[in-house]
RNA sequence: GGAGGUGUCGCAUAGUGGCCUAGUGCGCCCGCCUGCUAAGCGGGUUGAGGAUAAAACCUCUCGCGGGUUCAAAUCCCGCCACCUCCGCCA
């Protein structure tokens, strides 16, 4: 939910910002005219209100016949006041779900359009030339039941298409990229969080994950609570309804959890192995920072996924998403893509988002705002990184293999594989 | 799953239909006093929205949501959280 503020100070900003993400630039109009309803109606009860309470006290200090007479008045104004709260409260409810359809305002700059159009930052390392080295190289799915790491079949039959089993060193893989993950956000001061899976309704809401996407999400019926395709939105609900002090910086945390997602709208894309699936684990930082604060804080999120994909050694490029395909409550969002040469092309690692107020706004998440003496609160920024998933295990195993089908370990992981290779069973 | 209890302004508490415009203590902030500190004295101290050039001001907010009433922290119903006990279970 962006401020309503910006709406009525800056509207054309929003269009343009609507414009880009090619979506509807005249809700616009429809929230300032909303917004100029709710104000009016709120005005009119509020005036009655205040005459209905102050007559209220001439009608306790009365006795007998005169109070039986103000009563009897007093009665007339309360069916008014309640007409008027009802409509009052109803404006407010129009407005307000017009203001959660409006996606985040994006930031100045990014590129305009859909998925292809975004922008590409940078390019890091090189792909290996596997011609040259005289062999052709396999893919992670032959790789993985190669050195009996990954089990398609048997996660079909236990659960169905898109579920798997690591087995034996594709565990001790996966275990070793989020415990490298986890490691290396403590050492920078992040504060590691094993976070719930399920949560309520309006956390899921809070985070924004119920809007466009609805249909991506598993929910549990029974019991009204949902699963989480990632471990942001437990940690964006962690400080809902809370005033926090970011005085001394950001509240920065690392939360490792299984991320679920129903992958509704993707039949027949990626069904072979590992890299779209229902189920999968992953390592996400999530920090809350002054707004003023944030776009430096995307900069130094981006920056620690990039420490990581270094530590796994493979060529990747860093993409600016296209507004249109960010999403609601992104701002601005920064893919890290690592080559998979059996593809021929980049593929997502990682994914950073800058959510400014969105999210907070939503959550109720604030601060204490420096900038007023009257210790007014404010809302925070929020943004999220990736720092190690499940499908890494594609990117590692494809580009470190061998002719003989063998996987060379990168250095940095080999403490936590406790292997340097890993060789076919 | 069942029974009972509790939920008030950061903390502790008072408040059983109108005098609550929610009192008091502690904490915290500002000021006075003072060689310094403490004590003492005076004032301030939930959050949201509306109004305004800014204020004064107005409305809402006593776990959440409904209801009764001219009027609700207070009465009624539902929900949630926590505590105690019983049962069941990893």
């Amino acid at each position: 939910m962006i401020d309503i503020r910006l709406v009525r100070e800056d509207p054309e900003r929003v269009r343009a910002s609507q414009r880009a993400r090619g979506e509807d630039e005249g809700i616009v109009d429809a929230i300032l005219a909303a917004d100029e309803a709710r104000r009016s109606s709120l005005t009119e009860f509020e005036r009655l209100r205040a005459e209905q309470k102050s007559f209220g006290k001439q009608v306790a200090a009365a006795k007998g016949e005169e109070k039986a007479a103000l009563v009897a008045q007093a009665k007339a104004t309360s069916d008014k006041v309640k007409q008027l709260q009802a409509s009052a409260d109803t404006a407010s409810e129009d407005l307000d779900a017009l203001v959660r359809r409006l996606p985040n305002v994006i930031e100045e700059g990014i590129p305009s359009g859909g998925e292809d159009d975004y922008a590409v930052l940078e390019t890091v390392g090189a792909p290996r030339d596997f011609a040259a080295e005289g062999f052709e190289p396999r893919d992670h799915l032959e790789l993985g039941e190669l050195l009996g790491a990954i089990d398609m079949e048997r996660g079909a039959k236990v659960s169905g298409a898109r579920f798997y089993f690591l087995t034996g060193v594709g565990a001790r893989l996966e275990l070793a990229i989020l415990n490298l993950a986890i490691a290396q956000a403590i050492e920078h001061g992040f504060t590691p969080m094993i976070t719930p899976t399920l949560v309520k309704s309006d956390v899921m809401h809070g985070a924004g994950f119920l809007d466009a996407h609805a249909d991506e999400v598993y929910r549990l019926d029974d019991d009204d609570l949902y699963l989480t395709g990632t471990s942001e939105v437990a940690l964006a609900g962690y400080h809902a309804d809370e005033i926090l002090d970011l005085s001394d910086g950001p509240k920065r945390y690392a939360g490792w959890s299984a991320c679920y997602r129903r992958e509704a709208g993707s039949y027949g894309k990626d069904t072979r192995g590992i890299i779209r699936v229902h189920q999968f684990q992953k390592v996400e930082m999530f920090s809350y920072c002054r707004p003023e604060d944030a776009a430096d804080e995307h900069q130094r999120l981006l920056g620690w996924e990039r420490e990581m994909l270094a530590k796994i050694e493979v060529p990747y490029r860093i993409i600016d998403t296209a507004a249109g395909d960010l999403g609601g409550p992104p701002a601005r969002k920064f893919d890290c893509e690592a080559w998979v040469p059996t593809q021929g092309r980049y593929r997502e690692l990682t994914s950073t988002s800058n959510c400014t107020t969105y999210q907070a706004r939503r959550l109720g998440i604030r601060e204490r705002d420096p900038n007023s003496e009257k210790g007014t609160t404010r809302h925070v920024a929020t943004l999220n990184g990736t720092l190690g998933t499940t499908r890494w295990i594609v990117a590692i195993l494809e580009n470190h293999q061998q002719a003989d089908g063998s996987v060379v370990v990168p250095e940095a992981l080999r403490p936590y594989v406790g292997l340097d290779v890993l060789r076919p069973a």
